[in-house]
DNA sequence: CGAGGAGCGA
DNA sequence: ACGTCGCTCCTCGA
């Protein structure tokens, strides 16, 4: 099975495949196939006990038949009710293309970034910053202008718009099946080199969430008669994995007093005992966001709209409050350097070959790298984890429920009213308990509605 | 048809 | 000069 050789080495050295496992099943063995022992025993006998993570191997094979599942149910859309928002979109896009004509006395293509930026220069509003073309005018730069310019915020607003009715309301209601008159997406199931799973065609993990339009296209992922969605996601994952890993105390401590982290961070980067604001809880908010991310100090001022200095007054203070956090940083580095790969908690490994770069910025970009792969990859093993579990006591008890998404930290299910009680309890146990018990606590919230935005709680 | 710009998610 | 991981739509030019 020459097929194999090529899939496991692409897998164990994480280069970037379009076909994962399921695909491969799918295409060659049909959708009955569900992973039998015997499949799994010549699978692995083929590759020998060379691989030393094929404990990772083997989850990933373990989850191919819950991916063919997965793809083959599909998720129902409200069709009527997404052609109507289509509608209000196009009515509200072409009332914007008319008020900037009226504005401009001209016609020019809002889509198009390049007639964009020559109209704002013709105007006379300035522009300074650059992209590889000429200037550019993404959302940054229009925000800035939108305070001064009516113009920015009707391009901004037919941008949003636009974005929503071509990928979200037409590509979306291309995508539903004749034949099941249901949307399955394609899950690349080693999709991103740090273990995490893709989503394509149609990409159901990049749904807008939020108020207005985006909530409304969410509604429209409804449960099929005489039942509901169930959506479990798990709360602040890659913080409490950080936690894990490191074993730092005041992380661990916050998590098993079940506290607000984002509140405690605050706590350090400003004053003990100070009253913490709104605006102080954003910005350690931030922060939190960012050290997962392999933070520098230049990136977390641009994105909280302070100077470099006091983003680095920040980081200074996160790591003094929590250092076996950037003790484990140095470690994760320094093996990223020793060995060429890093690994998650399961031994899912990534190799980062420019972490010795001579190139500065290579360099400094590997070791992001370095530092984000073991905290997202170990969330996303944990959650292909739970997903097989859950899957598997789904048969084992019979439940005719149906595990349909998965978005990366989150898990939606379809299942009829009579087994939600059951559902609530078994997808929590399974999702909390993936890390062994002494660990810190995992928390999921679940909530259960008539679609996908009201389930989402 | 591919590159580049832009924007959606975790 | 800098934000990790993805996918898709649009424009524009070969």
């Amino acid at each position: 099975m020459p097929f194999f050789d090529v899939h496991i080495a692409e897998l164990l050295s994480n280069t970037r495949t379009r076909w994962g496992f399921s695909e491969f099943i799918e295409r060659e063995l049909g959708y009955e196939w569900d992973g039998t022992p015997e499949m799994k025993i010549a699978l692995l006998s083929h590759v020998g006990k060379e691989y030393p993570n094929s404990k990772i191997l083997s989850l990933e094979m373990d989850l191919i038949p819950v991916l063919v599942r997965m793809q083959k149910e599909g998720i129902l859309i409200d069709q009527k009710k997404l052609r109507e928002i289509g509608e209000n979109l196009r009515a509200s896009i072409r009332k914007i293309e008319t008020e900037v004509r009226e504005l401009v006395g001209e016609n020019i293509n809002l889509s198009s970034p390049k007639q964009v930026a020559e109209l704002l220069q013709r105007l006379g509003i300035p522009l300074t910053k650059k992209n590889k073309t000429g200037f550019s005018v993404d959302t940054d730069v229009l925000e800035e202008l939108a305070g001064k310019h009516d113009i920015a915020r009707l391009i901004l607003d037919h941008r949003s718009y636009s974005k929503l009715v071509s990928t979200y309301i037409d590509a979306l209601l291309k995508s539903v099946n004749p034949t099941t008159k249901r949307v399955h997406t394609h899950y690349n199931q080693i999709g991103a080199s740090t273990g995490r799973m893709s989503s394509e065609d149609p990409n159901l993990q990049n749904i807008p969430t939020g108020s207005g339009y985006a909530h409304e296209i969410k509604s429209c992922f409804i449960p099929k008669n005489g039942s509901v969605l169930l959506v479990a996601d798990y709360s602040q994952i890659e913080l409490r994995i950080l936690a894990f890993l490191s074993g730092d105390p005041a992380l661990w401590e916050t998590f098993i007093r079940g506290e607000d982290i984002h509140a405690r961070t605050a706590h350090f980067l400003f004053w003990e005992n100070a009253e913490i604001t709104s605006e102080m809880r954003r910005i350690a908010k931030t922060v939190n966001f960012w050290v997962i991310y392999g933070i520098t100090g230049f990136g977390l001022a641009k994105s909280l709209g302070t100077n470099p200095k006091e983003a680095n007054e920040y980081i200074e203070n996160f790591f003094r409050e929590y250092p076996w956090v950037r003790k484990y940083y140095d470690t994760i580095l320094g093996k990223a350097r020793e060995n060429g790969y890093v690994e998650t908690y399961f031994w899912r490994k990534r190799f980062i070959r420019t972490i010795n770069d001579a190139n500065r910025m290579i360099r400094t970009s590997a070791e992001r790298e370095a530092i984000n792969m073991p905290i997202q990859g170990t969330a996303a093993d944990v959650l292909k984890y739970a997903m097989i579990e859950i899957d598997s006591a789904i048969r084992d008890q019979n439940l005719s429920g149906k595990m349909l998404l998965q978005v990366h930290d989150e898990l939606v299910f379809e299942i009829p009213k009579s087994e939600e009680s059951i559902f609530l309890e078994l997808v929590r146990e399974k999702m909390e308990h993936v890390l062994p018990e002494s660990s810190v606590p995992i928390q999921v919230d679940i909530h259960t509605g008539m679609n996908w935005a009201e389930a989402k709680g």
